[in-house]
RNA sequence: GGAGGGGUUCCCGAGUGGUCAAAGGGAUCAGACUGUAAAUCUGACGCGUAAGCUUCGGUGGUUCAAAUCCACCCCCCUCCA
């Protein structure tokens, strides 16, 4: 049945932000099996890892002996969160909505168990019971239940309504009536109780449980995760390259494993227990085993390997781990012509070579931005070649001198690479 | 609808006729040091090998010369109605 520990393995994670009524929740989730939901909104056609949070968390109820409900917010997607946004959002349209939509219910699908008996998951898309709720409708059956006093109280709008310079749109400030009534129809349809989400969403939450009890008269409940901030209060989840997505064809497997390698060390331990099913206990383990030891810490690359094992599976595991390999501590002439042509499959960013100078390779692979930049790379010193480091802004690029007649491996700084190969 | 404030290079933010590709800070990138860390130091940070070119919400105009002045337009905010 349920595990009774569900709650205390979250707080020892620091995964436990805010919860309604939390004694009782305690005792809800521990007397029987419960349905949780948490809603994902389709921003983009792929969730990002700092999605990744909450979905691990859904996992995590599932694995106590609760039901999970993954909710794609095909209508929420279409309006827009305000929360703690500082200012007001472009709006989609409806065809990419919905074809979002579509991508990240399958996303959702990928982590949770479908197949457990009673307390296997369910994916919903909340487009389905508002879509034909006529306005008149909705206003005089949901809306009456909210306080617009109330609304503006909410610390996720208060910024946007009280700051200087910003505004918010009535479409936006409706938001969390729409995930209020997800809510609410989530209890109806599936018996739901309990919704979590990231901590901006403690708001939109509690506004959900309010309207419960008003239009269901159910007790239903709220917990929210921490929002990850990193040590250095720079942005979670984001590179100069762009966002971590979580769909392999947006951030490479490689390039994922390679971002968990790259936390820093006072984030890593924090990390293990957000991301990871590691006990506790066994990441303290890995902490004390760090601290005694001199030079490099074991914890980024135990992170590395269980979260792109999580998301990309054994098989992306590997591939990331033998690119990564290969590129920071083997000897790349050990590299065989199939191993190159491995690379390029396994996600290593790799592009067709056109030009013959130094400069045009760099500005063509996106190593450089501009031949300026491409140049001053090259007289810094921060360009090498198959290995070896080129520091003349004048060189050339021979076919002769390639990796198998038609392989460069180019590297600007110290950890970006790139492949390029000769046009068949 | 009325009154006022504002839109500057990734972000914040100076700049009110030439000395401005545009202060300062942040972010970012590179080099040194390291552990593919952190901290620190150094350098870069519109494009161009360069001459030079293109930028300061938009469009026109004044001027030898405009981010800076004028006209119109667009957008945002505040207060009033």
């Amino acid at each position: 049945m349920t595990d009774q520990r569900l709650i205390e393995d979250l707080n020892q994670r620091g995964l436990l932000q805010q919860a309604s009524a939390e004694e009782e929740l305690v005792e809800h989730l521990g007397t029987a099996s419960r349905t949780v939901y948490c809603g994902f909104d389709p921003t983009a056609d792929s969730l990002h890892i700092g999605s990744l949070v909450p979905l691990l968390a859904l996992k995590r109820f599932q694995l106590a002996g609760h039901r999970p409900i993954a909710l794609a917010g095909g209508a929420t997607g279409m309006i827009g969160d305000p929360s703690f946004k500082s200012r007001e959002r472009k709006l989609n349209s409806l065809e990419v909505t919905a074809e979002w939509t579509a991508k990240i219910k399958d996303q959702l699908s990928r982590f949770i168990d479908f197949d457990c008996g009673a307390t296997s998951a369910i994916v919903v898309n909340n487009l389905d019971w508002t879509a034909d709720k006529g306005v008149l409708t909705f206003l005089r059956d949901i809306g009456k239940h909210f306080s617009v006093n109330a609304m503006i109280q909410k610390e996720s709008v208060k910024q946007r309504i009280e700051r200087e310079g910003e505004g918010i749109s009535y479409t936006e400030f409706s938001y969390m009536i729409l995930q209020a009534f997800d809510f609410a129809m989530l209890n109806q349809m599936h018996d739901c109780t309990l919704q979590i989400g990231g901590s901006d969403q403690w708001g939109n939450i509690t506004a959900g449980i309010d309207l419960t009890r008003r239009l269901n008269q159910q007790q239903v409940f709220g917990l929210t995760l921490p929002l990850v901030i990193k040590a250095d209060g720079g942005k979670f989840g984001k590179t100069e390259e762009g966002t971590i997505w979580l769909d392999p064809a947006r951030t490479s497997v490689y390039a994922f494993y390679q971002f968990w390698i790259n936390t820093a060390d006072a984030d890593v331990y924090k990390f293990l227990k957000y991301f990871t099913f590691l006990p506790v206990a066994e990441i303290d383990a890995i902490e004390e085993a760090d601290k005694a030891a001199q030079g490099r810490p074991a914890a980024q690359s135990i992170l590395a390997r269980e979260v792109t094992r999580l998301v990309h599976g054994e098989e992306g595991l590997a591939a990331a781990q033998r690119i990564s390999e290969a590129l920071f501590s083997g000897d790349i002439s050990t590299l065989t012509e199939d191993d190159f042509g491995q690379l390029k499959q396994d996600g290593m960013p790799a592009s067709a070579l056109a030009g013959h100078s130094l400069v045009e390779a760099l500005v063509q692979t996106g190593l450089a931005t501009s031949n300026k930049m491409a140049r001053e790379f090259i007289s810094n010193g921060a360009v090498s070649v198959n290995g070896g480091k080129i520091s003349d802004p004048a060189a050339e690029l021979s076919w002769g001198d390639a990796f198998y007649g038609r392989y460069f491996l180019l590297k600007r700084g110290k950890k970006l690479f790139h492949l390029g190969y000769r046009q068949e």
